[in-house]
RNA sequence: CGGGGAGUGGCGCAGUUUGGUAGCGCGCUUGCUUUGGGAGCAAGAUGCCGCAGGUUCGAAUCCUGUCUCCCCGACCA
């Protein structure tokens, strides 16, 4: 291709709207273009990467026996009826675009593919002879994001690999959710990405194991944790470690202390002279449930350490049986609205009555207690009086009414000791979740009813499997990794082209010969390459060729009429004279070993 | 949705406090010169100052409403 007639449109500014250096280099590089909020134009440029990351992604999953195929975008309400997700992906905060056609047909446009593919299953699927059977697909997926970011990182309109499996037993289902993860591995390591496997959260999708793909970066929206020794990684949502030791409390009897206004952890510290660790800290929080109940959880705490909502989540989602909508701390406005008002916040201890609920208008009046373990475990401790003022030092669980079982509900901190060796230690990185990979188990085959017929001849719900990669976002994580001063360092194998033949002065003769030669020969040996024959300085394609990120670059210059031109890599800027037919022999030997 | 910021040529910004004929840099067009790291000179083109009302002799500027975008939190590939 030759550059003057490209459709390349570099910046030199950085445009406002860009945060984060992949962002903004996107933008200079003329590699995509804002439409709307979370809405983008992948330029040409851009449109090569993602097909050439689509070609590793279909080449890996390929080799693994997933087979290709294209659903639909447009999705029948019925469809998402069915599984019961409608109401919650449309709804109010939900997430899933939808409309209505000339004849009051409602559909959705597609955010994830279940619905769709677990319907055709059972349809297509009527026997354990066709199973496993692992579909996907590469395709533009919607979701109105509350907040989109970051250009590619989180859009409204993203291109998404989305893979689907059918087994007929748990097993199978173990073996091909394997495969993935080795598939995955795979294909991160080819685009040239530093890809860590964490532990997972399985989130709203639901199901049993699930394991996230990170591309560690500053800029990322998720916080991991990982052993020292490399051999435990999770997401923070999800990871557990060995708590602190706690400060022991002399033993003594219960006793009353006078605490005036000391509200916080920090202040009962200051002036009692204690240590977080010997606190007990009591939250309170309101759950919605899926049956629309609203449950008050009181939440007890070892005091140095912090709630992780997520696993709050789900362990209220256990304990209750049911999904937890949504969940959140009480505020001071809450209590007044339920007409709660003999709580005294900031003095609460773990047993405080249901009795404070009882002139709640719409909460159950009756608390979900969950304890943490480091707070059930705790032999003596100081905790809230339940009464304005007043705690309660050298308290035991036997003070309070018994011990409470203990939930694992901290989280855990770059720091503290690991849980599988205790000699290691978690460090803490940030990650761009670029693949997500999940042992649905039956819970959709169940919600769609799709079965197939066993080798008993009895029918039975499919055990599912889901494996998603964020194309899209992929190739910007990418730019996010692999970037300096002056631009985009891509990775050979996912870049737009392999090599650009830069002509330092396309007035001079020599030279405008030499490069066009060399172009064509590149091309001739199947190199993906540029040839800048831009009436432009010298400068202005060097600053170009640096931002567009091209990996190799062969500079035809001043010695052009020695037959002598440059090799320039561009990731370590390193620079090679040779003559022409030499560089171009290196060149190619390089990029076709 | 809550909190913070911003809408002025393709990009980056000034001008708004204190109303008075819309500016700068980059980019774009033409010409001459230059030609290895975003050139110089000259001449140009490009604005419903987000939108709608209002105040005023007069509004980018003041008032009211509205829309959009960005950043921080809940969502997720």
């Amino acid at each position: 291709m030759r550059v003057s007639r490209l459709l390349l449109v570099t910046l030199r500014d950085v445009p406002a709207e860009a945060e984060i250096a992949s962002h903004q280099l996107l933008l200079r590089g003329g590699y995509i273009r804002r439409v709307g909020s979370g809405i983008y134009a992948y330029l040409p440029l851009m449109w090569r990467v993602i097909q050439r990351i689509t070609a590793i992604v279909r080449e890996e999953l390929n080799a693994a026996g997933a087979q290709e195929t294209l659903l639909p975008q447009l999705h029948p309400a019925e469809l998402w009826q069915r599984s019961g997700r409608w109401q919650g992906y449309t709804a109010g905060e939900g997430i899933m675009f939808h409309l209505e056609d000339r004849q009051g047909r409602e559909l959705g446009l597609g955010p994830t593919h279940e619905e769709v593919v677990t319907s055709l299953a059972g349809d297509l699927l009527q026997s354990y002879k066709q199973l496993p059977v692992n579909l996907y697909q590469v395709q533009t997926k919607f979701r109105d994001e509350i907040r989109p970011r970051f250009g590619l990182m989180r859009g409204r309109e993203f291109i998404m690999k989305d893979a689907y499996s059918f087994h007929a037993s748990e097993a199978d289902l173990q073996n091909t959710y394997l495969d993935m993860d080795q598939a995955y591995r795979r294909i991160f390591e080819r685009c040239g990405l530093a890809a860590v496997p964490v532990d997972a959260d399985s989130g709203a999708i639901g199901g049993a194991a699930s394991q996230e793909f990170m591309v560690t970066a500053d800029a990322g929206e998720d916080l991991i944790l990982l052993s020292d020794d490399g051999t435990y990684a999770a997401n923070q949502e999800k990871a557990v470690s060995v708590p602190s030791q706690a400060v022991q409390l002399d033993g003594a009897a219960m006793e009353l202390i006078s605490t005036p206004d000391e509200t916080s952890i920090d202040a009962l510290c200051r002036s009692n002279n204690w240590h977080p660790s010997q606190l007990i800290k009591v939250l309170l929080f309101i759950a919605r449930l899926d049956d629309g109940t609203e449950q008050p959880l009181l939440i007890s705490l070892r005091a140095d350490q912090e709630l992780n909502e997520v696993k709050l989540i789900n362990a209220v989602g256990r304990l209750k049986g049911q999904e937890v909508l949504d969940c959140r701390p009480i505020q001071a406005e809450d209590l007044d609205r339920q007409g709660v008002n003999s709580i005294p916040l900031g003095f609460i201890g773990p047993d405080l009555d249901d009795d404070a609920l009882r002139s709640a208008r719409s909460w159950t009046k009756q608390f979900l207690r969950c304890t943490d373990k480091t707070a059930a475990t705790m032999e003596r401790m100081v905790c809230g009086a339940n009464q304005p003022d007043q705690h309660r030092l050298n308290a035991t669980w036997d003070d309070l009414g018994g011990t409470p079982k203990g939930l694992d509900l901290r989280k855990a901190r770059a720091g503290e000791a690991c849980v599988h060796n205790p000699e290691t230690q978690l460090i803490e990185k940030r990650g761009i979740e670029v693949g997500h990979i999940f042992q649905l188990g039956r819970k959709y085959s169940e919600a769609m009813d799709s079965r197939f017929t066993n080798e008993a001849g009895k029918t039975e719900h499919f055990w599912m499997g889901c494996y998603g990669i964020g194309i899209s976002r992929l190739a910007q994580a990418a730019v996010e990794q692999h970037h300096d001063d002056a631009g985009i360092c891509w990775p050979t194998t996912i870049a737009p082209y392999e090599a650009i033949v830069v002509v330092a002065n396309m007035q001079d003769q020599t030279q405008a010969e030499l490069g066009e030669s060399l172009y064509n020969q590149l091309i001739a040996a199947g190199v993906d390459a540029l040839f800048d024959d831009r009436k432009e300085r010298a400068g202005v394609k060097f600053k170009d060729a640096d931002l567009i990120g091209i990996p190799w670059r062969i500079v035809v210059g001043r010695d052009a009429s020695d037959g002598v031109v440059e090799l320039v890599e561009r990731a370590n800027r390193g620079v090679q004279k040779l003559p022409h037919a030499d560089a171009l022999k290196g060149l190619i030997s390089t990029l076709r070993p």
